[in-house]
DNA sequence: AGTCTAATAT
DNA sequence: GATATTAGAC
């Protein structure tokens, strides 16, 4: 009966799916390293005059993981761009924390390939929010603009719009959030919510064209952290 | 010309 | 309510 459209696909449920070749028998990016912890134990590596490991930040690895990524793309010209993720509908029981973040079951099976350019409607998983949420508080709300954000999250088929979108709906929730001196967030506020908003997006983050200090060049082997969106479906368009 | 943002539509 | 799309400003 009728015409019912809109079924949802969802993005980056797993923060890996590209090119499985290369990543069959690794773990999952997510699960790698916690990044903010040092790979080789304080006391063994005084021991060995290892230096200390320089600051690398999260935001750091996902820009090196996006040139990485795009090069790789370049050398295979061979693979569709859709993989629709998936995404428990209802039964929720999946949490991610921050610097600890367990996620696993990556199973995609699906290829909903139309012949159609609607994408189907972006659905922001808990997964992708925080990612969201951890480029907006490295860039400070100042600089934090849909483009910027776009390019640093990194993921393949997000669109500038999309983060535009949600960007807004976002700068709502802060602003919400400060006007009120202390108050647990509303229930409503689902994803925002279980997202702490970090200091550093209240504040402005200077554009510092220079990190506080200089990295060294480490051989990192950080495999592709491409989430791919899987947007497909039509969408209906009327009028005007 | 491209992008940002508020408003509005679906 | 969530996300997309438009309109106007920069």
């Amino acid at each position: 009966m009728g015409e019912e459209a809109p079924e949802e696909y969802e993005l980056g449920g797993g923060e890996d799916e590209r090119v499985m070749e290369w990543e069959a028998g690794l773990p999952g990016a997510d699960e790698l390293t916690p990044l903010s912890q040092p790979l080789v134990p304080a006391g063994l590596a005084a021991a060995f005059r290892i230096p200390p490991e320089p600051g690398r930040t999260l935001l750091d690895v996902h820009r090196a993981s996006a040139a990485t990524v795009s090069r790789l793309r370049r050398a295979s010209s061979s693979s569709s761009s859709s993989f629709p993720a998936f995404a428990s509908k209802g039964a929720g029981a999946d949490e991610a924390e921050s610097g600890g973040g367990a996620d696993g079951g990556n199973g995609n099976t699906n290829n909903t390939n139309s012949s159609s350019s609607k994408r189907a409607r972006l659905v922001w998983t808990p997964q992708l929010h925080k990612r969201f949420v951890e480029v907006v508080a490295h860039l400070g709300m100042k600089n934090a603009v849909p483009k910027t954000i776009m390019q640093l999250m990194n993921v393949e088929g997000l669109t500038r719009e999309n983060v535009a979108s949600h960007l807004q709906k976002y700068r709502l929730y802060v602003k919400r959030m400060q006007g009120l001196s202390n108050e647990g967030p509303s229930p409503s506020d689902h994803i925002f919510a279980s997202t702490p908003v970090p200091h550093a997006s209240l504040h402005d983050q200077v554009p510092s064209p220079y990190p506080p200090h200089p990295h060294h060049h480490s051989s990192y082997n950080n495999a592709a952290y491409a989430a791919t969106v899987s947007s497909y479906h039509h969408y209906h368009h009327a009028n005007h």
